[in-house]
Order: structure tokens, then sequence, then C-alpha cells
DNA sequence: GTCCTGATGTGCT
DNA sequence: GCACATCAGGACA
């Protein structure tokens, strides 16, 4: 599994593009994370689009907050917070600045560093940052080096099996297909329900 | 398998 | 005051 990987981390361009385009492209990139001499690494499976202050379901869909403010900065960064009393959400920002958008990162497939019996450490956002771990003590860092950053395999291949469904976990918005996973794999957070497609659109 | 609940803190609508 | 981009565990069937 965790064979030679070498991994090149993502550049600033590939995260200013449109917030789809770059959703599809994470499945398959490598989230790693580093703690003094500690490392995990995961495949990123499923992700999660939110764009723009007219979706519903976006952070910034009531304006920029001291909250929210991260979104609206230079793509590359993280965007990390806190919900329910308990868990942290690891979103990457994407498009321009100014333009307030970001990337939910809900699964990884474990690839090394994680230990423990669970056998899905990071199949939800929640689970996810427990895991590796991800805190507040990282909202707004770069996402281009340590200590956490996102890198291809050095011979990229193109994902195919990408299926598009309706978010989790949200109330407005529902209608838009703006959750990417890896069709069949098994440590996305869920099973794939009915309305899934082969496009966002 | 399904549905429902409790745990818990923060930002704001 | 309440909604919330969650999760694990329980009660069913």
């Amino acid at each position: 599994m965790a064979k030679d990987l070498k991994l090149i981390p993502l550049t600033q361009s590939f995260y200013s593009r449109s917030t789809l385009e770059v959703a599809g492209n994470l499945l398959g990139k490598y989230l790693v994370r580093e703690q003094g001499r500690k490392r995990w690494i995961g495949r990123i499976v499923e992700v999660e689009a939110y764009i723009g202050e007219d979706d519903p379901a976006c952070h910034a869909f009531h304006g920029r907050t001291s909250r929210t403010a991260i979104m609206y900065g230079p793509a590359g960064h993280a965007y990390i917070y806190f919900t329910y009393g308990m868990y942290f959400m690891l979103n990457v920002v994407t498009e321009k600045e100014d333009f307030p958008a970001a990337i939910l990162i809900r699964a990884l497939e474990p690839v090394s560093g994680f230990s423990g019996d669970d056998l899905h450490p990071a199949s939800g956002p929640g689970k996810l940052c427990k895991s590796m771990p991800i805190d507040l003590s990282l909202n707004g860092t770069s996402l281009l080096r340590k200590p956490l950053w996102i890198g291809k395999e050095a011979h990229d291949h193109s994902i195919r099996e990408i299926r598009w469904s309706p978010r989790i976990g949200i109330s407005a918005g529902t209608e838009k297909l703006w959750r990417a996973y890896l069709y069949g794999n098994s440590y996305v957070s869920r099973k794939s329900n009915s309305n899934h497609s082969l496009s966002p659109f």
C-alpha cells in the first residue's frame, strides 16, 4: 500500500481555478500531515464544494465575517472550523482572492501513519481531523508545504471513477451535485445514494 | 439494514 | 437562543 510514494506538492495555480474543477482533481491526491517525527498520509477519496455568497450551504452565504475571512483569501490555504461542539472540518480555499469558496475534505483512504483498530480512521470530515490530527492551530496555513500539504504522485494518473452527488449534512442547497467521490471506494463516508451523476452539472 | 438520539462549543442567520 | 458541512450507539425490523 505505502509503496514508493514520491509526492510532489500541488502548486498555488492548482487551487486558484474553478472550485468544481479543483474538487474533481483533488480526488486521488494525497493529504500529508507532519508533526515532529510523525507523518500521516491519506489518499483523498471524497470532497465537497462550497462556492460563493450565493450558495446557501456555504459559510460565506451571509458575507464576510471574521470566521469566513480565510475563504476570501488566496487559494491553497486551509480553512478550518469547529462544529457540533467537538469536531474540526478541513477545507481547501480555492478561486481568486476575494471570491469566497472552499472544498471540504471529507474522507481519506489511509496510506501510512494511522494507528489503532479503526479500519476507516478518516472516513468522514470529523474523524479525519481527529486522526491526523488537525485543529484550529492550522487554520489559515498554506497547504503548499509542511506541516500540512497536499501532493500528487510523480507519475500522476488521471482518475476516472468519479461520481457527483448532493452534499451531506446540509439543509439548503441539496439540489446541487457538489459532492465528489471515488465510485466504489470503501473509504468514502457513506454509500452512494441513488441521486448521483457523472457530472456536477 | 433503517431511524433516532445525545454529546458538546461556537458564531450568528 | 438556536442552528450547525458530525459521529457512535441504541432501538427497532
